[in-house]
RNA sequence: GGGUGUUUAGCUCAGUUGGGAGAGCGACGGCCUUACAAGCCGUAGGUCGCAGGUUCGACCCCUGCAACACCCA
């Protein structure tokens, strides 16, 4: 076997065996479990978001399988509307094209031709991650099937009268010319302006204090002439007698009334707010309220249209912007400027900033689909994970508003509506369909709605979608509900919320009976990973390494802000001034296991993968130790367990019930711990260590020897089996090199996870590892701080203690020579006095190193002193706690029992401690 | 402004139904001991954010405050 773990050498070759063999599909005839993968966007590469999600459910996915469940894990990618527009737009003008100059059919031609050739990337990645996903059930939201399932769903709402058309206002991407939702709105705090602006009062009307003008603040000057109203706060004593009265508002030269309204907050500003009831969503707000006009001044590009005055028409938002300032600053309008941070929407593809606009959608009604989706979780139907996400889901879904689906793009589920010249509306599945539906005649000239359904929702239709529905395939019978949704809590809103609503509607169940959110990937510093930031890592160079000139040039291409590529270079350097080395994928999704903890997000640190390789490799060394201690020898004869074989045996029975325990609950950290804990700490650290005394004893006797062996070959295959799903490549590479396992075509993902029952409890050998440990430990201590090399073999004299002991004792005296490198042990009888020696307490059982040439008497007292002043405190504390009547009296017996019990310990030993240190003041 | 969450060792985080706190990493000291130096052995580090309350007893339950984060407006 290879010297240390190389996860290079055998990660592929077995992830195309395990699918070349066909083990991602589900068998057999058990208990169906089913995950949906959250669909990948199709132009996406795999991000750490991905990577942490996908490890997760594979470890379930995995977990299940092996516990014979009929495990479907289905994979499938997302047609991602908008980017994948931009995306083949782009392309195309690298080559010169104009989208509008090929037209829309041959343009999503184009993208269906990219989609072909390179929107598989992801597929490769996921593959890296070990994923085993059922390939062969792919889907893609833009497939026939699919698309039928999106045509049907829209019909059916429509019939039911629970999607219509309506003008609202709508976050508008200038640059994609498209509506958007607020999820691809991203929200940043940037560096502006507030403006102070005069309005000229009407009619001669003059302010409490006597100006003829109120001074309205604001960040886009733009809109103002789009202004219909100037409100105050009804409260605020400054402006009461103004309102009903009139402004002129300049440069648009309109009368607008000042209204009183409670939104207005009097300390912002002058306290007198401008209202542009067709550009902000607030003021749209005011505007209903107080029945205001909406006046929309610009074009679906953020030009000024033919509302505002001839001088601003056609402008840039921007330009014109420069422009009203100016303006309002020659006509002494302009009161003040004043630097302001400001929250600014931009777009997360574009980066353009959003305007809200007025624009023709189609919505959902949401009321009548919420309701049944509120009920499922009340009443646990659906119960998420961590359980505190309930209540966010329940605080969107009781004020949630109607869902605006249309979006002004090419490429997605174009909406099957028609109109004729009119502009009447016919829905159908189809466009004769519409016709016979509405009886129409068949020269009626139909027009089909250019508009396409956003992403979201066709991906709401994901789980029973996928399966086959509006047909009652067996898969839906089978597979549906779905066990577990795994997903990041940004879009329980935008998808999970989404998929109840919908799943509940059309097949009358819910999509998953459990969902399960994760924590967002951050780097080492809390900082959210982002292109823009330049901190991003990707899996794959975690898995493969990556040199730091690879790195940074990875991470300032493309950038949206070239002028951040130096600081970013600089941050990069500092964080990884050796590039990043390989880890392999193992070692990788070990420690998303390990951090995905009950937090909301999880800080990535290199220092904690590094870990977790080098626990990779300790796991391969264990395997070597055990191959080359059992490779070839018969295993066939009479073999007898061992006190120490009783023990791991023992301990492996509980390791398995807390990894069961872990995985039933989502604690995929403890899971990690727990596997962690059992292989490193007690089956490497003591149990190897435990079996050497006897197998390298060439008098021991040989049944005890085959006994062993079979113990570290059965408990090593145990452990393997446990954290499969964890970490499945190193487990199956050594599972699959191992004498006892090994053969052509087994795999150890297709093996029944290990049960704890089937492993003995043993309280006994327990008990008498445990004493040894103890005694082992105290005399490392001794060693330790009294600086006695490691290679010195050593006596040992014992004095006190019970019969217990002395049964311990006999049951694993060779060991404990051998563990302590100790050369001989005595007993020393009842009054004998013991020579000056260094003592450590094992419960009443008191070890001795006598010091002769070979401790520090001084440095013996120090530590001594530092025991005892250690065990009096925990005396005081416990003295003072039972001589607290109200804790006898109250506290419950075996509590209080378990208290003088320590109580007891601590005087005997404090006791002892402080006899010895007499002892050694005399020499 | 409203809501949610977080605050435990130098760092990152666990901590079950209340019975005086643990891990990994880092630090310090010692070891090339025949699976592993990606290793082994040992040591040190904590008023559990602050202030009250409930209780015999609070990291844990309650109230208030502070700081930070996120969501909504």
């Amino acid at each position: 076997m290879e010297n240390s773990f190389d996860p290079h050498a055998i990660e592929t070759p077995l992830y195309e065996g395990w699918e070349r063999a066909g083990h991602f599909a589900p068998t057999g005839n058990g208990l169906p479990y089913c995950i949906m993968i959250p669909p990948p966007n199709v132009t996406g590469r795999l991000h750490m978001g991905h990577a942490f999600q996908h490890t997760i459910m594979d470890a379930l996915i995995r977990h299940a399988r092996m516990k014979g469940r009929r495990a479907l894990w289905q994979m499938g990618t997302d047609h991602a509307g908008i980017s994948t527009q931009m995306l083949v737009e782009r392309k195309l003008a690298a080559e010169g094209i104009d989208k509008n100059e090929i037209g829309r059919e041959a343009f999503v031609e184009r993208v269906w031709q990219w989609k072909d050739e390179s929107g598989g990337q992801i597929s490769q990645q996921l593959r890296r991650m070990g994923s085993s996903l059922d390939w062969s059930r792919e889907r893609f939201t833009m497939d026939e099937g699919f698309s039928r399932a999106v045509r049907e769903v829209f019909v059916r709402l429509y019939d039911d009268g629970l999607i219509y058309r309506g003008q609202r206002l709508v976050n508008w991407d200038p640059a994609l010319q498209s509506a958007i939702s607020d999820l691809e709105v991203e929200n940043e705090e940037e560096n502006g302006h507030l403006w102070h602006f005069r309005y000229p009062l009407a009619d001669g009307a003059r302010t409490a204090a006597g100006a003829d003008h109120v001074v309205v603040a604001t960040t886009r000057p733009e809109t103002m002439l789009g202004d219909t109203a100037v409100a105050v706060h009804p409260e605020d004593a400054r402006y009461t007698d103004l309102i009903g009265k009139r402004v002129r508002l300049p440069l648009a030269e309109r009368d607008i009334p000042i209204i009183a309204d409670a939104y207005v907050d009097p300390s912002f500003g002058t306290g007198c707010l401008k209202i542009t009831p067709a550009h902000d969503f607030n003021d749209n707000e005011i505007g209903v309220r107080h029945g205001l006009p909406l006046i929309n001044v610009f074009t679906a590009d953020a030009h000024l249209n033919d509302n505002a005055p001839t001088a601003y028409r056609g402008l840039d938002r921007f330009e014109a912007r420069k422009r009203i300032v100016a303006d309002l600053e020659r006509m002494g309008l302009l009161e003040k400027v004043e630097p302001h941070k400001l929250t600014v929407p931009r777009g997360d593809r574009s980066g353009a900033v959003i305007e809200p606009w007025l624009t023709d959608q189609w919505y959902v009604a949401m009321d009548e689909l919420a309701k049944p989706a509120i009920e499922a979780v009340e009443r646990g139907d659906i119960e998420f994970v961590p359980k505190q996400y309930e209540n966010l889901y329940f605080a969107w879904m009781r004020d949630i508003r109607d869902w605006c689906i249309s979006r002004q793009q090419w490429w997605g589920h174009r909406i099957p509506a028609w109109y004729d010249d009119a502009g009447n509306i016919y829905v159908g599945r189809d466009e004769p369909e519409a016709r016979a539906k509405h009886h129409l005649a068949a020269d009626l000239k139909l027009t089909q709605d250019p508009d396409v359904l956003e992403t979201w929702f066709s991906s709401a239709l994901w789980t029973f979608g996928t399966l086959g529905w509006p047909d009652q395939t067996p898969e839906l019978e089978l597979y549906h509900p779905t066990d577990v949704l795994v997903t990041g809590h940004d879009i329980i809103f935008f998808w999970v919320a989404r998929m109840i609503m919908m799943t509940l509607r059309f097949v009358g169940e819910v999509p998953f009976r459990k969902v399960y959110i994760h924590g967002l990937v951050r780097d080492a510093e809390g900082q959210k990973m982002s292109k823009s930031r330049g901190n991003g890592l990707d899996p794959l160079d975690l898995i493969d390494g990556i040199s730091l000139q690879d790195l940074i040039a990875k991470r300032t291409e493309d950038l949206l802000q070239p002028q951040m590529a130096a600081q970013i270079e600089k941050t990069t350097r500092r964080d990884f001034p050796d590039g990043v080395p390989s880890y392999g994928t193992d070692a990788l999704r070990f420690t998303y296991c390990a951090l995905a903890s009950t937090g909301r997000d999880v800080r990535f640190d290199l220092k904690r993968i590094e870990g977790y390789r080098n626990f990779c490799n300790k796991l391969w060394n264990a395997a070597k130790f055990v191959q080359m201690n059992t490779e070839g020898m018969a295993l066939d004869g009479p073999a007898e367990a061992s006190v120490v074989d009783r023990w791991i045996e023992s301990r492996a029975r509980r390791m398995l019930e807390d990894a069961e325990r872990a995985i039933a609950t989502f604690r995929f950290d403890l899971l990690a711990n727990t596997l962690y804990d059992f292989v490193w700490h007690e089956y490497c650290d003591w149990y190897l260590e435990l079996t050497k005394p006897l197998l390298w004893d060439e008098g021991a006797s040989p049944a005890a020897q085959t006994g062993t062996r079979k113990q570290l070959l059965r408990i090593l295959e145990i452990s393997l089996r446990a954290a499969h799903p964890v970490i499945p490549y190193i487990t199956e590479a050594l599972w699959q090199r191992m004498e006892t396992t090994r053969s052509p075509d087994a795999t150890i993902m297709c093996q029944p996870y290990p049960e704890a029952n089937e492993l003995n409890a043993d309280a006994d050998a327990e008990a008498t590892v445990e004493w040894l440990k103890a005694v082992v430990v105290a005399i490392r201590n001794i060693r330790g701080e009294m600086g006695i090399k490691p290679s010195r073999t050593i006596p040992l004299l014992l004095e006190g203690g019970n019969e217990m002991d002395r049964q311990w004792l006999a049951d694993s005296e060779e060991l404990l020579k051998r563990l302590a490198k100790i050369e001989r042990i005595d007993w020393l009888g009842a009054g004998q006095p013991p020579p000056p020696a260094a003592m450590q307490l094992a419960g009443d059982l008191k070890i001795r190193v006598p010091l002769a040439g070979l401790i520090d008497l001084a440095s013996e007292q120090a530590r001594l002193d530092k025991e005892i002043a250690r065990k009096s405190g925990e005396l005081e504390r416990l003295e003072k706690k039972l001589a607290n009547d109200s804790f006898v009296a109250k506290a419950p017996a075996d509590v209080v029992a378990k208290e003088r019990e320590k109580a007891a310990d601590a005087r005997a030993a404090l006791a002892a401690l402080t006899t010895q240190r007499a002892t050694l003041d005399k020499l």
